[in-house]
RNA sequence: CGGAGUGUGGCUCAGCCUGGUAGAGCACCUCGUUCGGGACGAGGGGGUCGCAGGUUCAAAUCCUGCCACUCCGACCA
């Protein structure tokens, strides 16, 4: 992408509104855009990156045998009358009226809308297990929407329901979201830790959540230090097998981990004082088993091999990928700007011309953009007859993780230097040996 | 919903107390000089001062009401 051709429009300034570091940096990169209170749009360079964080949380979903399929934003009120969770919910819920007078609202959820498609198609226990997931807009209706992207109104999130005959399936349909989760985390450069947590309005007696340490976490966390080293499920992990997951699931459970809310004292000081870790942290994840809490009102009941019908035992697993555009910002960022982790960076590279118009920097910089699109690589090549400070100070600000500056100086000894942002390290070398330095990031 | 605050060119803000008909920096447009870490000069465009009433010869400024947004609290993916 030029920007000469790209729709990039950063602040120099920070707009008043903007309280915390990933708030402020989504504003001043021209990622994000404010509608009303918690309400945003997205701009182009942030949208590469919601789709890129989608991409990765799709691939670890359907890795772990979920389905995808998309439900709408608005759902009927009598849905929810049937689960009585119309009047439970309260003004969270944006209720909407459309001409006919009907009720409708703005799903803050969809286990009604899920559970109802569930029931008219599936019948038999062979049919299962089934996980179905969905990415889509959300809207709860906060009562003090605050932090840009993290606790916004509206907002991104993938929801995914699980269906078992009993709570042996449903305990393995949970364990492979408790696996996923983490392989999705960790492919977007976070620790994740699951937590035990209040299962909420959800209800249910099963339930974690997924969070990442960072300073400007809304929760407060303790847990054992040993969670920051545990291995990550690889991309091999067998999703079918039960003692596999078991075990890994009884790994990262093993050790005291609880967010304020179930905050045990006594627990959290039987662990050796070195290894007591007290942080703010922020959700990312949220997984339920809440067995037949949706299934019995609504009458989503198959057939077991006995014969006899039963309702099906659920579980819901949310990952919010706009709020983790921001998480991932918490994470990685410095006085400069963002610092993205490669699999989620809206570009992977960024060419600098120090000198546009220049008779030698133009065609080196052209030459080099060529050579790397052919490669398949995210490349923004930044063409606009700015002042190199300038252009620094913007590659900063967006946070790419390598730059390629092309200047008259290095071309001289036919070299550009290559800028790592994570760690600011610099390099010259020949543009044959930049473009080979950079590949297109593995699954 | 309780408490505190803010609303003035695209952005950050001054002006308001003590009414006299709108400013600065950045950004933008033109020309020139510049160009390896946010340049400089000259010229230029852009604002019914959140909205609606009221007071006054006169309102960004004073009064009333409303709206929007932010922060603290209760609540939450």
């Amino acid at each position: 992408m030029r920007l000469s051709r790209f729709f990039l429009p950063i602040l120099r300034e920070t707009p008043k509104e903007a309280e915390i570091a990933s708030h402020r940096l989504m504003l001043r990169a021209g990622m994000i855009r404010q509608e009303a209170a918690g309400v945003y749009s997205f701009l182009p360079l942030g949208l590469r990156v919601l789709q890129k964080i989608c991409r990765i949380v799709r691939e670890e979903q359907d890795r772990a045998g979920a389905i995808e399929l998309l439900m709408p934003t608005i759902q009927a009120a009598d849905l929810w009358r049937e689960s009585g969770r119309y009047d439970a919910y309260g003004k969270e819920m944006l209720r909407i009226k459309d001409r006919h007078d009907r009720e409708m609202l703005y799903g803050p959820t969809n286990e009604e809308m899920i559970t109802a498609i569930f029931r008219s198609y599936v019948r038999s226990y062979k049919d299962l297990p089934l996980n179905l997931y969905h990415i889509q807009w959300k809207f709860r209706d906060e009562v003090r929407p605050r932090f840009g992207l993290m606790r916004g109104r509206e907002f991104l999130m993938k929801d995914a329901y699980s269906f078992d005959v009993d709570f042996a399936g449903a305990k393995h349909a949970y364990n492979r979201m408790f696996v996923a989760y983490l392989r999705t985390f960790a492919r977007m450069g976070l620790r994740s830790i699951p937590m035990v947590a209040e299962s909420g309005p959800i209800g249910g007696n099963l339930s974690h959540e997924f969070i990442i340490l960072a300073d400007t976490g809304e929760s407060e966390v303790f847990c054992h230090s040993d969670y920051l080293g545990f291995e990550v499920p690889k991309p091999d992990v067998d999703f079918g097998s039960v003692p596999a997951l078991q075990a890994i699931v009884d790994q990262w459970t093993s050790l005291y981990a609880a967010t304020s809310d179930k905050h045990d004292e006594l627990a959290y000081g039987a662990i050796a004082p070195e290894k007591r870790v007290s942080a703010r942290g922020i959700e990312v994840g949220h997984i339920f088993y809440f067995g037949t809490k949706y299934s019995e009102p609504m009458k989503a009941v198959v057939a077991g091999p006995d014969g006899v019908e039963r309702p099906v035992h659920m579980g819901s697993y949310g990952i919010g990928p706009s709020r983790l555009v921001a998480a991932i910002i918490e994470a990685f960022h410095d006085e400069a700007g963002i610092k993205w982790p490669e699999p989620v960076a809206p570009f992977q590279v960024a060419i600098l011309n120090l000198k546009q118009g220049g008779s030698d920097t133009d065609p080196a910089c052209e030459a080099l953009y060529a050579a790397l699109a052919a490669k398949g690589i995210d490349t923004l090549y930044h063409d606009l007859d700015e002042r190199p400070g300038a252009k620094f100070a913007m590659a900063d600000l967006i946070g790419v993780p390598w730059q390629i500056l092309v200047g008259p100086r290095g071309l001289a000894e036919g070299k550009v230097e290559v800028k790592r942002r994570s760690d600011g390290q610099r390099e010259l070398m020949s543009a044959a040996d930049a473009v080979a330095r950079l590949t297109v990031s593995p699954a």
